[in-house]
DNA sequence: TTTTGAGTTGTTCGA
DNA sequence: GTCGAACAACTCAAA
């Protein structure tokens, strides 16, 4: 096999050699053609996302280089970066791993048309999910709107084996100019914030790998109620490899599946888990306006309130309320949000204060190491209500009912609130470091006093509520 | 077509 | 402090 024709794997959000349907295909062929583009959909990533991208392409860089292969940076629109290296290299065919968001079908479904009109076998494999997201209908050919049939649907079903990394990885004869990751500055908008975050991440394949098994081994045994406390270290915390790929996610099925089997209580909340993962890309495939307009039309008319001061002061951590501010900062400290926290936070801005939920979204975008499209469109929807799932109106998340159910001690108010602290530890105070100067915020300051009363808050959204339903 | 049972994650009140 | 009921009505999935 000529190694001159070589592959061009296109490298996306799978940074990983394990389990990569893209990359085996593309060494199956013969010689490999890493490259990673930078175009506008990238660009247009959060600071915190962006940030975190270009220290995944930095170890995968390594990665690749160890293997005796390199990663190849290119800046542009896509179809023209590809067409350049096939211009310079003569390859005859492009591998990459699907993607599902409305951006990158959008523009993966051009590539290919180009591509193969130009006579180039373009090729999109499956990697990011466990289901594509129209291989699960429900017994009448449509999708599903309800998550317990959606898991009765998959849990069930076989996943193939995980594939090997390749033994080998073939260079091409010879290798196309790259640019430097270092002159991409990914992290530019991160402002302060890299320095603090940095403390807190997990990079590349291996690190995944090591979370996975460490979890395994221990927290999935309580998972199930641990999982609900946010000060109690009871997650795996691999969305935010999963986000990039450093870790498929059927090697956490078959790992966790065994682990099931092997009697470990809450590996099947675990699995579960993964699969609302699936459920949320399954949603954005088959109602892709899910990422940015009222699921239910009905709610069009609502009157969600603007940006505003009460948002600043929601995205600042100030709102008064220690559960929703603790979970605010750990956001900006650690680059990711405890799940129990992500609900408290998105349903005071949404009913409490009323806030439009995308203002919400837009800041997780900003903010999470581990943002994702899809969770956070069935997230942000599910918690504001207008999504599937239509919870009962009254589902207003009381923020000091939930402190005392989940966060009795305060540890994990105290953690993340130096205000409030007796004395600050290292994260309260990290988050001092971490915000925009501009920001103005001191941990001597006394802390806010509350926006708006809790009860008063929730009796206006129920009463915006009630009135939107008569009006629907 | 109709029917049936169920729906991630809550809160409050009163016994 | 604990527990069950009420909080509406609707949508969804499958029989």
């Amino acid at each position: 096999m000529s190694s001159q024709a070589s592959t061009i794997w296109w490298v996306r959000r799978d940074l990983r050699l394990s389990d990569n349907p893209a990359l085996v295909a593309a060494a199956a062929q013969g010689a490999v053609l890493p490259v990673f583009i930078l175009d506008a959909e990238t660009q247009d990533l959060g600071a915190a996302a962006k940030w975190r991208l270009g220290l995944g392409l930095a170890e995968f860089s390594e990665i690749l280089a160890a293997r005796g292969s390199r990663l190849i940076l290119r800046l542009g629109p896509a179809l023209d970066v590809i067409r350049d290296l096939i211009a310079q290299t003569g390859a005859q065919s492009v591998h990459w791993g699907r993607l599902y968001n409305p951006q990158s079908n959008a523009r993966d479904q051009a590539v290919k048309a180009a591509l193969k009109a130009e006579g180039i076998a373009a090729v999109s494999h499956p990697g990011h999910l466990l289901h594509e997201p129209w291989q699960v209908e429900t017994g009448s050919g449509g999708f599903y709107r309800v998550y317990t049939p959606f898991w009765n649907a998959v849990r069930g079903r076989d996943i193939a084996p995980c594939l090997p990394a390749p033994q080998t990885l073939s260079s091409p004869l010879v290798w196309p100019v790259s640019d430097r990751l270092a002159d991409w500055n990914m992290g530019q908008a991160m402002n302060r914030g890299a320095a603090v975050v940095q403390g807190h991440v997990a990079v590349g394949a291996a690190r995944a790998q090591a979370r996975l098994q460490q979890f395994l081994a221990g927290a999935v045994g309580t998972y199930k109620t641990a999982r609900d406390f946010p000060s109690q270290p009871a997650t795996s915390r691999l969305s935010e490899n999963l986000t990039y790929g450093e870790i498929g996610p059927r090697e956490i099925w078959h790992a966790g599946f065994a682990a099931m089997q092997g009697g470990q209580a809450g590996a099947e909340h675990f699995l579960k888990e993964l699969v609302w993962r699936e459920f949320s890309y399954h949603l954005l495939h088959h109602t892709p306006q899910i990422a940015t307009r009222n699921w239910r039309p009905e709610w069009d008319s609502f009157p969600w309130a603007g940006d505003g001061p009460k948002a600043e002061a929601w995205r600042q951590g100030r709102t008064g309320v220690p559960f929703v501010d603790a979970g605010m900062r750990e956001m900006y400290v650690t680059g990711t949000m405890h799940n129990r926290a992500r609900m408290i936070v998105g349903s005071y801005l949404t009913k409490h204060l009323l806030t439009d939920w995308r203002i919400g979204q837009q800041w997780f975008a900003e903010c999470l190491i581990d943002w994702d499209p899809a969770a956070n469109a069935l997230g942000w929807q599910w918690v504001a209500g207008c999504g599937p799932d239509a919870a009962p109106y009254f589902r207003v998340f009381n923020p000091e009912t939930q402190a005392e159910k989940f966060d009795a001690n305060a540890a994990y108010r105290r953690r993340f609130i130096a205000e409030i602290a007796p004395r600050p530890g290292h994260d309260a105070l990290a988050f001092f470091d971490a915000v925009p100067r501009a920001w103005r915020l001191y941990p001597t300051a006394p802390y806010p006093k509350p926006l708006i009363g809790l009860a008063d808050g929730r009796a206006a959204a129920l009463a915006a509520y009630a009135a939107r339903d008569r009006t629907a």
